[in-house]
DNA sequence: TTAAAAACATGACTAAAGTCATAATCCTTA
DNA sequence: TAAGGATTATGACTTTAGTCATGTTTTTAA
């Protein structure tokens, strides 16, 4: 369990500041005053240390500044939690090397949330001192990261081409391959039952698709087209599942992958919902200024139609909205091609 | 040399700053916006990265999330300069993982003293090498399943009660613990800028929530609040790593949880773009129907705002709809509690 | 090079669903 | 147990965006 020392005169505000911790499951000491509180900052070592700045005898700044030369101490998360609230206070306290400043009154989840980031923050500078220790020299072993995957898929797959809007591969088809894209541009779609179609995934160089879980026997949910001129490379299932039975870290990544996905999905749903027309073409058009590339004016070219499948909208809709942004120098529309004037204006849009 | 990055999109205090940072002595690189700023991260590993958080395309919060997911760069003292000063935004920053905040506008020395404080304090977490990792328990090793994770948990991590309604955690919060609920029923849900609601995941007994990645200093992404009296416990990300690290087979098995999320999410997606209100209101009535316990007669209650809200329409609409349902006898509403006739009809409403 | 097809653009109309207002009912809690 | 608030329900009106129609422009292919 994670060990938190608190140091704070005003028994009220300590002791309910420690119940409150207590809850959320941290090991709580507790120190009435500056001197006692580094006291029991050597003795117990906690895991975070959080300290009021004015306090009789040594106040905070003292605490601090005596922690850090101690080289037991000195690498623990300091978070001040103080009444001061003037911009030279903290930055005082910044400058004295703490970790994170929380001023007084606070919330609970707000005093919950930045020790979290500061164990998390600290977990994360640890790591630096063991890092890349390579053991055995297997070729499996060494895919350690999304990247090496992406170089071992580019060297041991085999390429195929795609043409403007050729399909690769088909809602309730067998998963066995997972993509990756070299060059070109892939959309993933759904269908309505009446033919309507929406677009949830754009994928360019360097992206993943078709990945979903390694199960056995899985099929795809989806459709895959490419929008433009497309090359990829594959792997099987099989072999990713070998991969990753070598190597964690690997399994950790993707599951990463899968998660950024998910938060986007959801993000979508949100405006998909209660989002206006213009809201959501708004964003959609970002979306598609990151995922094509565009020429030296940026301008890019795309499908009003593939626009308004990502957007779920009717693509005479999506036009009227396109020209009305183009009214307002929003945009600038020049052979049909998009080129994004005022980016801010357009992510704002309401 | 100390290199130092600056993102910043306004040109004319990005170029201030930069000189500022040369006359006191640093190696200064520039970067005009987010993406380019990760980039350039990236590619030449500064010893601190200073980042504004309003600008257009990815902005400061996407920069430092992008870098703390790099191996590379994950560790390098991130400091945002930003003119959001309001402490809500502050916090936000902090609990991402940056390790500074400084409002705009801010004096020269402010600037290098936040710098000077951020490398020093760096190198002394650097110094410390992979302390505290002990616990080599054999028990780690037995949790191979979903279902063992799921004994492991409860037998492991400490309950704790919500009343209904109450919120078990909020969006922005850092994440720290993955749920698994005993008893009762929560909901994720994200809100609009205008304040609508949009459900995005109901659990009941047996239910991981509160996952995404395990990556560190990660951020929720939405609310979970508990719809009815629940009892949860939680295991921390830490801990779920290491378990993940004894056991791949694991780690093959939340990933398929994950997928399984998303897939779903996207169905959503389809449905929530093009599906009309009565479709989406026969639909959301189904879901429920499997997560609530129903009583002897198969009546189940639900609040008519929630139904609403995961169907993503207005409580009005989606009431008007329940009645033509209840007059075209596919459900009956006793006492406000809704039951099924004829769940077949139902599925296929368009 | 030209004909046909596809894509883009806009007008007119319509259907759908949201908003606001009001009333009835249920539930909490003092 | 009564008062007040939350929830459910419905009507009237308004806004929004979809559909259908038509014309123009661009691309494709014979």
């Amino acid at each position: 369990m994670r060990k938190v020392l608190l140091i704070e005169d005003d028994s009220v505000l300590r002791e309910n500041t420690a119940e409150l911790l207590e809850l959320s499951d941290y090991e709580v000491i507790t120190a009435s005053d500056g001197k006692k509180g580094v006291k029991m900052a050597k003795e117990c070592l906690p895991n975070v240390i959080i300290c009021d700045i004015m306090m009789p005898g040594l106040d905070g700044y003292g605490v601090l500044k005596t922690l850090v030369q101690d080289t037991s101490t000195k690498h623990i998360p300091f978070l001040f939690l103080s009444a001061k609230t003037e911009r030279e206070d903290i930055r005082k306290g910044m400058n004295m090397g703490a970790d994170d400043y929380l001023t007084k009154p606070f919330e609970e989840f707000e005093l919950i949330n930045a020790i979290e980031s500061r164990l998390a923050r600290a977990s994360i500078l640890r790591e630096l001192g063991s890092a890349d220790i390579n053991e055995n020299n297997n070729e499996l072993r060494d895919v350690k990261t999304i990247n090496a995957l992406k170089n071992y898929i580019d060297d041991h797959g085999q390429d195929m081409e795609f043409a403007q809007g050729e399909l690769i591969y088909r809602e309730g088809g067998n998963v066995h391959l997972i993509y990756l894209v070299l060059k070109g541009i892939v959309k993933t779609h759904k269908l309505e039952e009446n033919g309507k179609e929406l677009i949830t995934g754009i994928y360019n160089a360097d992206d993943f698709f078709g990945f979903s879980s390694l199960a056995a026997n899985e099929i795809y949910e989806e459709f895959a087209t490419a929008i433009e001129e497309t090359i990829l490379v594959g792997v099987s299932k099989e072999k990713l599942r070998r991969l990753i039975d070598e190597n964690h870290g690997l399994a950790m990544e993707l599951m990463h992958v899968l998660a950024e996905n998910l938060t986007q999905a959801k993000q979508q749903l949100l405006e998909m919902a209660y989002g206006s027309v213009r809201k959501k073409t708004a964003s959609t058009i970002l979306k598609f200024s990151d995922k094509l590339k565009q020429d030296t004016q940026g301008n890019f070219h795309i499908l009003r139609s593939d626009l308004a499948n990502v957007a779920g909208m009717a693509t005479e809709t999506l036009i009227r909205t396109l020209s009305s942004f183009k009214k307002e120098g929003l945009i600038e529309i020049q052979d049909h091609r998009i080129k994004i004037l005022d980016m801010d204006k357009l992510a704002q849009v309401y």
